[in-house]
RNA sequence: GGGGGGGUGCCCGAGUGGCCAAAGGGAGCAGACUGUAAAUCUGUCGGCGCAGCCUACGGAGGUUCAAAUCCUCCCCCCCCCA
């Protein structure tokens, strides 16, 4: 671990880059992540369907979990008193918290935006919780996890230019009063050191974007997300503001993706120079019935697919792919039996994570181009 | 043997003269989901030559301009007493 300006860092090497696509490690105090990396999100400390053991055998390297439900449930000085996040989640890698910054934009009928903070009503109990940047940090330090994130104002792809403008500036103020929290504990969290990322707003405005990164970059983190994307906005200036973004962005930080997790986005993502992402979509359609398979999706709830003897994929190493047929893993999802949430969770998971750890060999060795014609898909 | 209740669309179940191809569930069929208020939500859901017609509320007949709804007979199911 190195620091940066007083805050933990833990070192981005670049091993390789194809065109823009990127391939690389970050040394952390829990073991090296390899990137590109999908990270599977377990929001109330658990990957929905998986046990940890299997989350490990599905190929994940770190994981991620979040602040606002965690310090509502079950609070984070009951996850403190437990052991911490790694002994709650039976997780000895990485963890990355998100500040609840989501929740922003996800719970905003819940909430009451001002520049002090935001002020939710909880969904748990209706209690009015307030949440700044500085109780965001302080719930993360007690959470314990490696990763952390500013609070920062997500709005919706919706979202007039003035709104999103206004996003902008209160993120960047909000970022400095989060590493002004984060330094004055010391880049400590109560289970070891954390690295705060700063994010990225900006929605798909390139002047907005310039700016964000322009002002983070000044306030100065050890790396950096792209925030405020996926959230309704149209698809191509998605992925043009993630290049723009990803351009702009310190070669020697990871750059982190928030909330990705379409086969066909994150080889666009990867291709532009994005290193590390999640998304709950790989988990949450898994429990709604469809499968990622190489060329596109598959929905076992079809009926085309009732009788069928076919494995989900003849290569997978997952188990749903090793003795399920299509026809048995459909009869589980249209029962509803949890082992059908947990196969199909399993093998998405697998699912990303091959197909990331082939993407990462495919810049390795350069042919990072072909690797996208063969995996990409409509989506 | 006596008394009572009931048979509605694939299933459960509302509906007791017209606004009923008939509420609501479920199942089925299909779609959505991207820093998780999600094992969720949405659409569809008798047939057809589809702004109309046909078939349909246990069966048959009847009353009525009009019947799932009223009357008669029949078939079947359930409960209580004996």
């Amino acid at each position: 671990m190195e620091t940066l300006s007083g805050l933990p860092s833990f070192p981005y090497r670049l091993e390789a880059q194809d065109g823009l696509a990127r391939a690389g490690v970050i040394d952390t105090p829990r073991g090296p992540v390899l990137t590109p990396c999908f990270m599977p999100v377990g929001t109330k400390g658990t990957v929905k369907a998986m046990s940890p053991d299997r989350l490990r055998a599905s190929g994940a390297q770190i994981v991620l979990a979040n602040t606002y439900h965690l310090s509502l449930r079950p609070g984070s000085d009951a996850v403190r008193r437990l052991g911490g996040l790694h002994r709650l989640m039976q997780w000895e890698g990485p963890i990355l918290t998100d500040s609840g910054g989501y929740q922003v934009f996800s719970l905003r009928d819940t909430a009451k935006l001002d520049d002090s903070g935001v002020a939710f009503r909880s969904i748990y109990d209706g209690s009015r919780q307030v949440f700044t940047p500085e109780r965001a940090m302080g719930e993360q330090q007690a959470l314990g996890a490696d990763f952390v994130m500013c609070f920062d104002q997500c709005p919706p792809g919706t979202a007039t230019r003035a709104e999103v403008a206004d996003a902008v500036e209160r993120t960047t103020r909000w970022a400095a009063r989060c590493k002004q929290a984060h330094l004055e504990a010391g880049g400590m969290g109560t289970d070891g050191p954390q690295m705060l990322l700063g994010i990225v707003q900006g929605g798909v405005d390139a002047e907005l974007r310039i700016a964000s990164v322009e002002q983070l970059l000044q306030i100065g983190f050890p790396g950096y997300a792209i925030g405020g994307l996926t959230v309704g906005e149209d698809r191509q200036a998605m992925l043009d503001t993630t290049g723009l973004v990803a351009g702009l962005l310190p070669a020697d930080r990871v750059r982190y993706f928030m909330g990705i997790g379409d086969p066909q986005g994150l080889l666009e993502v990867i291709a532009r120079g994005v290193d590390i992402f999640d998304c709950v979509l790989p988990t949450r359609t898994a429990r709604m019935g469809t499968a990622f398979i190489r060329g596109g999706k598959l929905n076992l709830r079809n009926a085309q697919h009732a009788l069928s003897t076919e494995p989900l994929e003849p290569d997978c190493p997952c188990r749903a792919c090793n003795g399920f047929s299509r026809g048995v893993l459909r009869h589980l999802i249209m029962q509803k039996e949890i082992l059908g949430l947990m196969l199909l969770t399993e093998h998405n998971l697998t699912f990303l994570a091959r197909m990331v750890a082939g993407a990462r060999e495919a810049i390795i060795t350069g042919s990072y181009a072909t690797f996208m014609g063969e995996w990409g898909a409509s989506w």
